[in-house]
DNA sequence: ACAAGCCATCGACGAATGTCTATGGGTCGT
DNA sequence: ACGACCCATAGACATTCGTCGATGGCTTGT
C-alpha cells in the first residue's frame, strides 16, 4: 500500500499518485445518484420502496404539489435510470420499483431510505 | 397495513394514499446525492474514502482533466455538504473526509465506494 | 357515440450547473 | 526581495434542469 504521506518532505510542481478511482464506475454511478438528486424523485423512489407493490402516477399527482405532466417528467427519469417499472392497467399507469435491480443498486437504496439520516 | 391493493375496483377521479415520506428527510438527502450526482465529485471523494488521508488539491489537479479552478469549485461543494474537512499545510490545502460524518451518511458513502455498481 | 378521466409528449422559460480565463492573496526557495 | 508555486474567488458563457400550460391519444362508463 503505502499511497502517500501528507507529512512528507513534499517538493513543489510536484504531485503523488491518488487511489486509482475507476471512471467508468464514477460516471454510471454519479448517473444514478444524479437521478435521486432531486427531492421529488427521491420521494416518489422512497414510496415505491415502502410501498413494495405498483403505485398509480394519479396518486403521486394528487399527493405531491405538482402538475401531472412534472410528475410524468420524473418517473420517466427513474425509469430511464432502469430504476422502475411500469404497467397499463385500463386507463391507469402502475410504477413499480424493479424487481431486478443489481443487488449493490438494492443495498443502496435500502440503506438510503430505511438508513436515515 | 395494507395500503393499496392494485387489482381493486378502483374508481375513476379517486386517489389512494401513498406511503409517507418525510419532506424533510428528502430535502436533505437529495441534496446529499445532488452533490455526489457528478462524476468528478463522486471521483474525488471515493478517492478519498479510499486514501483514508487527507489528500491535496494539487493532486486532484494533476490527475484529474480539469483545471485548477474548476476542482477547486468542486471541492468546495464537497465542504458545503459537510462530507469533507480541510487543513492547510504550508502552500498545500489538504483534505479529508471528516472524521465525524453522520453513521447514516458513512454506511451510504461505503456502499456506494465499495459495494460496486 | 360521446364525454370524462388518465397520461405522455411538446414547446417554452427562468434557474441552476459545470466549465473556463483572469485575477489576487498566501507561502515558500533562492 | 523577488519569483515561483498553490489556491480561492469572480465573472462569463453554454448547457442542463425543473416546471408549467397546451395538446392529443387511450380507455371506459354512460
Amino acid at each position: 500500500m503505502a499511497i502517500k504521506e501528507p507529512p512528507m518532505v513534499r517538493q513543489r510542481g510536484t504531485c503523488c499518485a491518488l487511489p486509482a478511482v475507476d471512471a467508468e464506475w464514477a460516471e454510471e454511478r454519479s448517473g444514478l445518484l444524479k437521478v435521486l438528486g432531486d427531492p421529488t424523485r427521491l420521494t416518489m423512489l422512497a414510496a415505491l420502496w415502502k410501498a413494495q407493490q405498483p403505485i398509480c402516477i394519479c396518486d403521486f399527482t394528487a399527493d405531491l404539489e405538482l402538475s401531472q405532466p412534472t410528475i410524468s417528467h420524473h418517473m420517466s427519469k427513474l425509469k430511464d435510470a432502469d430504476l422502475v417499472e411500469s404497467e397499463k392497467d385500463g386507463i391507469w399507469m402502475y410504477y413499480r420499483l424493479r424487481r431486478d435491480l443489481a443487488p449493490a443498486t438494492r443495498r443502496l437504496l435500502s440503506q438510503l431510505v430505511e438508513g436515515g439520516s
